[in-house]
DNA sequence: AACATATGTTAGTGTTTCTAACTTTGACAA
DNA sequence: TTGTCAAAGTTAGAAACACTAACATATGTT
């Protein structure tokens, strides 16, 4: 993995570094990551990587970041095949959710898991407010509006909630440990059903 | 906060490291918790906790099962104060799960955030059931059964999924971040009838 | 070609988790 | 009452860590 390299410079270290934090949280989990590690996978120096970061939270920032970029577009990709304003397609929002959270869920976690620094952060609020619009904008669609007004926040925000939850349980493998058989598409199109009713 | 003690002998040692730590935990973050800190609370060295604890993680698992049992307590007496098997009382449950969630967030994150290795272990499965099982009755006595069938597990699910992700919305302060307002006493009753409706 | 700047390195500080070896204390048997 | 032992503390130190300061090298501009 640490790719030995023959010149000083590294070309382009701060991607190398963002791509070496997010694979080390995917394998150790986002608390048991450390910069060292990432340094020895980038191979470079533990003092290399201040440079284009604050600190480790910096690190995991970026790849927070990347993250919620990623996300967006797996969202944008998993509407586009229904209709705007469907259950279908509202549903398809939300299995991407979940397929987010359980393909890499060290990214989820960091996205979703550890807030603390994000609320004051813009770079995140805006790209949380960039993928929940779409959630939003679709549910608009359902209720048949063009605009997002009060009632449709009202009706997303369960949804949201829901999938959330799951995506957790799921990554924590509460099912597994308590015996649950679920199954999960299933779950996620009858409860988004359920909460869109009425 | 550190009780300088002039016995050589603590006392009892491995509950003031507990408490320490989960104080600890409500402070900073459970990944941000050090031994050393818990040391200088408890006022011990920091060699003192090995003789009570594995290791740091299993000082975490500690203050996890305490809450566990916490939170069980919890809802025991939530649902104390309804009819057994009607909308309120199961509501009043996923209010205490919320109110579990919210009032001590770093403890709520080490029992349900951080499951990596609570899956494996049986006294935190077992009190994992333990407090499921509670839920599971009360749809159960819901859907007019004295016992949990493969109907009343898959109608409890999904309400665990919606108090879950509504806790971790909650103490990631999304709804702050994203501006938005919602009414969660509202939330969490509307959504577990329609959870429960159908 | 000269220089300023960006981006790397080495060497170090202070903190951390955890272990090894030692010390104190309380409990219990003789 | 006293001797002994185990439990539960201590100090000292190893290894890993985050981060900084001072120095080195490459790169782009003039």
């Amino acid at each position: 993995m640490a790719a030995k390299r023959t010149n000083y410079h590294h070309g382009d270290l701060r991607a190398g570094l963002v791509e070496a934090t997010r694979q080390l949280v995917e394998e150790n989990g986002p608390d048991r990551f450390s910069v060292s590690d990432a340094c020895r996978a980038a191979g470079v120096s533990t003092a290399a990587p201040y440079r284009h970061f604050e600190d480790r939270d910096d690190m995991l920032l970026a790849v927070c970041e990347e993250g919620m970029d990623r996300f967006h577009d797996l969202m944008m990709e998993a509407q586009s095949g229904y209709e705007r304003g469907t259950l279908e397609a509202i549903t398809a929002l939300g299995r991407s959710y979940i397929q987010f959270a359980t393909s890499e869920p060290g990214v989820f976690r960091l996205c979703f898991g550890i807030a603390r620094e994000h609320k004051d952060n813009t770079e995140m609020v805006d790209r949380g407010m960039r993928n929940y619009g779409i959630v939003l904008s679709q549910v608009a669609a359902y209720f048949g509006k063009d605009e997002v007004d009060e009632e449709v926040l009202e009706r997303a925000f369960p949804l949201w909630t829901m999938v959330h939850g799951l995506s957790f349980l799921l990554i924590d493998e509460k099912m597994q440990s308590l015996n649950l058989d679920h199954d999960v598409d299933a779950l996620l199109r009858d409860n988004t059903r359920r909460l869109l009713a009425d």
